[in-house]
DNA sequence: AAGTTTCCGTGAACCGCTTCCACCCGAGGG
DNA sequence: CCCTCGGGTGGAAGCGGTTCACGGAAACTT
């Protein structure tokens, strides 16, 4: 004896009122008294009722839904980044459906396709700047688009300014004595899509560093992928360099993290033997002590979502860019830092 | 002027059909005779019409969509399988839409809510039997579900004997002179989900190792995540205590890439100094000459995928447990395999 | 007190599709 | 030659919502 899930209709007749005016109560419409709509909440509360979202998109052109674009990697950052967009989402009655972009062939699929996540009402794209695969560099899909962690100047975006952070990093471990190494994060090499972030970073860090009259030579930077392990490898071919006390800026907090790992292993003091910055701001760095650029990811997130919102809405300005900046935390991992300049 | 999307009424319209005609044609519905069919669909090209999903889902009880729920976790092992998965669906007509598993949170949303992944028509849930997170361990949904990449004596299952792979793998290398080290994977710890492959992979391998004489000992096994790097720290490991030549038996292709990758790097040659055998038997492990326990996964998505369709279409049947055997591949890796077996 | 407004509420029409019943027509049977 | 029978087809009804024209009652107007 399976009862059927209850309807408007079903809704309508136990509060006794009529069909317009529940719909009037899912759709936030002012005209309806606060008793009313007290009692139809009720009766969707007793009832179980939650609105069928296909109907509402086929009656009312809106499914209320949104559909986030991400590249397929498992890094905190997206975890931060959906937490922050689906926040502001919730809030408004929205949902939101991920299309993890397995390959550039989903991705086609995702976007020429009449398929479920392109009758969605708005698309987010995170970290891909895919429109140049496209011609004019649009995408074919006439609902509103936000891309977040990454910049167009045809649509709306949000991003954070890893230059700056990497100036951050550079004009903060300038301070430091001892020699200074890097560690930059590639991404996967068939992956059609290409990144800068993490050269950005890497740009303002060498900058701020030259400019602190510490320059910054190329043999120092090592290059490796998204991992823990990747962060110990570099601090062992650091340690085949040069000894410590020894300053290492790494451009993911992942990365910094196997840095940290490692430097523990092999008996080093972090903080004193080996200072580690890292970037991201993650909830573990946190926990472990691990000073770094940290980035307000999820308020990122929560602002693309935001700008969706209003352009599903009707906004039709132009396109509007939003800069975040990162900030410089301090922890454990790089020790105290001496009150004046280094000089070397 | 921006032309709306054709219905199903244009379609009817520009073949001089009735609508009945044309839903037929999109069902298959055999009572069309094929000039009319064939008319239609002429109709519908040039219209490029495509049926909209949502008025399919409130219309008729099916949308023709199925939600894929998987981890978040970007390796090549889901990229196989989703492919698999689709090529079987695209074929009947189906799309498919993935729900990449974040958090426990965003799984509960999937599961406990009314969100789209929940009006698919069924779900097929990979590598995470996640049905003991819930009352009397069934998913609270009445879709049909099929579990891949894991086992449920509840829900039609497909899956891979990992045992039988490390079995593989020990009698392999057991024929090989040299001390026998393993690397095995350890999932990211915040994950309050549990799987079992790589331990499975790992039991299977001493088995078969103790079977052929040649016990396998506990310091010899070295753990790490799934990543490429992983592996250049492991045979870093097991050069401090063994000298060349060696074996390695990896639980996972790009960790074994990892090995190769440094065995290259400090003059080692592959198959000769240290032999590697990975496992997943991925594309990438053809091209760098990786021997390797092949898995089918495209084969293991698409039989997953028939299953659902299967249930989809009113099979009432008891659940169905289909398991995959891997196969060993030598390649250049493991250099030639002596003709006898080797006696320490 | 009667006419206006404003505020709430109602339900028919409709969104794009499936389903099902009615209907047409030609072939086979008596 | 009339009657079935059944394949092929058309279109109304209905799926679960939104929208909108419309109406009744209360609140303001003169």
């Amino acid at each position: 004896m399976k009862r059927k899930k209850p309807t408007i209709h079903d809704v309508a007749a136990k509060a006794g009122v009529g069909l317009g005016t529940v719909s009037r109560v899912l759709n936030d419409h002012p005209a309806v008294r606060p008793e009313t709509r007290a009692r139809v909440l009720r009766a969707m509360e007793e009832l179980g009722y939650a609105p069928n979202p296909h109907a509402r998109r086929i009656a009312g052109g809106r499914s209320y839904t949104v559909s986030v674009l991400l590249p397929f990697v498992a890094t905190e950052f997206y975890r931060r980044l959906v937490e922050g967009i689906e926040g502001v989402l919730l809030e408004q009655r929205y949902d939101l459906a991920l299309f993890p972009i397995l390959s550039l062939a989903r991705l086609k699929r995702y976007l020429e396709n009449t398929t479920l996540a392109y009758l969605t009402d708005g698309l987010i794209l995170a970290s891909y700047d895919l429109t140049e695969r496209f011609e004019e560099g649009r995408l074919p899909t006439e609902r509103p688009v936000v891309l977040v962690d990454a910049q167009n100047p045809r649509y709306d975006s949000v991003y954070l300014d890893n230059r700056l952070g990497g100036r951050l990093a550079g004009a903060y471990l300038a301070r430091f004595p001892g020699p200074i190494f890097a560690i930059t994060v590639e991404e996967e090499p068939d992956r059609a899509f290409s990144r800068t972030v993490f050269a950005e970073r890497m740009a303002g860090f060498q900058e701020a560093l030259k400019e602190a009259g510490r320059p910054f030579s190329p043999d120092r930077l090592y290059t490796t992928r998204h991992s823990q392990e990747g962060g110990r490898l570099a601090l062992r071919h650091f340690l085949e360099k040069a000894s410590p006390p020894l300053n290492v800026f790494a451009g993911a907090d992942q990365v910094a993290l196997g840095v940290l790992e490692e430097a523990v292993r092999l008996g080093l003091t972090p903080g004193r033997d080996v200072r580690v910055l890292g970037f991201d701001g993650h909830p573990f760095a946190e926990e472990v002590g691990l000073s770094t650029i940290a980035q307000p990811v999820e308020a990122m997130g929560a602002r693309a979502a935001q700008l969706l919102l209003e352009r599903m809405r009707g906004y039709q300005g132009p396109p509007r860019e939003v800069r975040f900046e990162p900030v410089l935390v301090e922890r454990a991992s790089t020790g105290t830092p001496p009150a004046a300049l280094y000089v070397p």
